[in-house]
DNA sequence: ATCGAAAACTGATCGACGATCAATTTTCGA
DNA sequence: TCGAAAATTGATCGTCGATCAGTTTTCGAT
């Protein structure tokens, strides 16, 4: 690797760093091109030489979140091994529930973000990623459902974990307790996986 | 009535219906004030001494399409009268589906639009509105649950449902077929209600 | 090692934005 | 009818994302 493609591959990264941190401690709305400049120890217009502009930087930041998020999600699945299916789901969202909390702005910048153009493959998949723990741990427990319905199943349990989490926290429509959250999770997943079964006759 | 209030009154509508108009056909990121003032025949600094910011405006829109979409959930309930509740629940969730899609653009502004300055309580007023549909139904349907138990499994029935319609007609994550999103939140529903009264051992 | 080309970097600058304000016009009440 | 109060105007301010001419740094061929 050249000089270049080093120092390149280093400003990139720190460009990428500052607006992450930037995100994750102010939010996204209060990030801009000028301050991540300023944290990361270049002028405005450099940014432009290693990213097409702010959104596709902002991609980047959103993807460090989800990898984070992905791994948090992958380790509680190892970690339950064994265990019943439902109540390693229910890990799994409350982990979700824990994260999103902990890392407030960098989580809610994930949906706030929106942009005109197609959102580029690579940034699809990290956010499918989300999906796979899920996935796997569905299979253990609906034997007969085929490939798709599995699929279906599991972004259906993300999404409405994701919407109790997100109008839950939520201090548009007053915060619910921590509690509160949980238990409407668990209703949820425990509802979704006792109907799968009684609709196909399988698990449990 | 006074001239004045009278004219006053006017205006602040025909802000509103401009800010409305421009919010539900070019999305909330394309609202700006310079454009409403076009819109509503008036200058930039007229609107605001009828409003204190523009995010106080985007409130009164959004209270303008929560209204529309509590409207819409009420006339699903009325017209269920009768019938089963999970149906009838079901059936509130396509109208929800129905009108994200038919209102997109206004829909996400309500999600999307953040403030820094707390929410007043006439707009939150507004988004509960649209949990009273489902706890009414709910009151029906388990006979056994207080209240606050009721309106917490309303509200994350709601939040279930939003987010499977959010991110199944997201963009950034592959849209969903309409098909998929309703049995996405049929499989919810029922599964919520059979697992409340599983718990309770009341209803069904 | 040297030098012309290419890439990276800088900071001033552009147009658009939300918001403000002095100046002007309209409406009110006495 | 007239002085005060309110409403309206459009120029203006500071900030934003993005661009660009000018400069510096790096590369590869000799």
């Amino acid at each position: 690797m050249s000089i270049r493609e080093a120092s390149n591959a280093r400003r990139r990264m720190a460009i990428i760093d500052a607006a992450h941190a930037i995100m994750s401690q102010k939010g996204l709305q209060a990030l801009n091109i000028r301050d991540i400049g300023k944290a990361c120890g270049c002028a405005p217009g450099t940014i432009y030489t290693h990213f097409e502009d702010l959104d596709t930087l902002i991609l980047h930041a959103n993807s460090r979140t989800l990898n984070q998020l992905a791994q948090v999600l992958e380790a509680v699945d190892e970690k339950g091994q064994g265990r019943a299916v439902p109540d390693r789901l229910c890990e799994m969202a409350d982990a979700y529930l824990d994260f999103a909390l902990a890392n407030r702005a960098a989580w809610q910048a994930l949906f706030e973000h929106q942009m005109e153009r197609p959102i580029p493959q690579w940034h699809r998949d990290d956010h499918f990623r989300l999906f796979g723990s899920i996935a796997r741990l569905l299979l253990l427990h609906t034997a007969g459902l085929d490939e798709a319905r599995v699929q279906l199943v599991a972004r259906g349990l993300y999404s409405s974990v994701h919407g109790i989490v997100s109008l839950g926290t939520a201090p548009r429509l007053l915060r619910l307790s921590d509690r509160d959250i949980r238990w409407q999770m668990h209703l949820v997943i425990h509802g979704m996986l006792n109907q799968l079964s009684r609709e196909n006759g399988t698990g449990q």
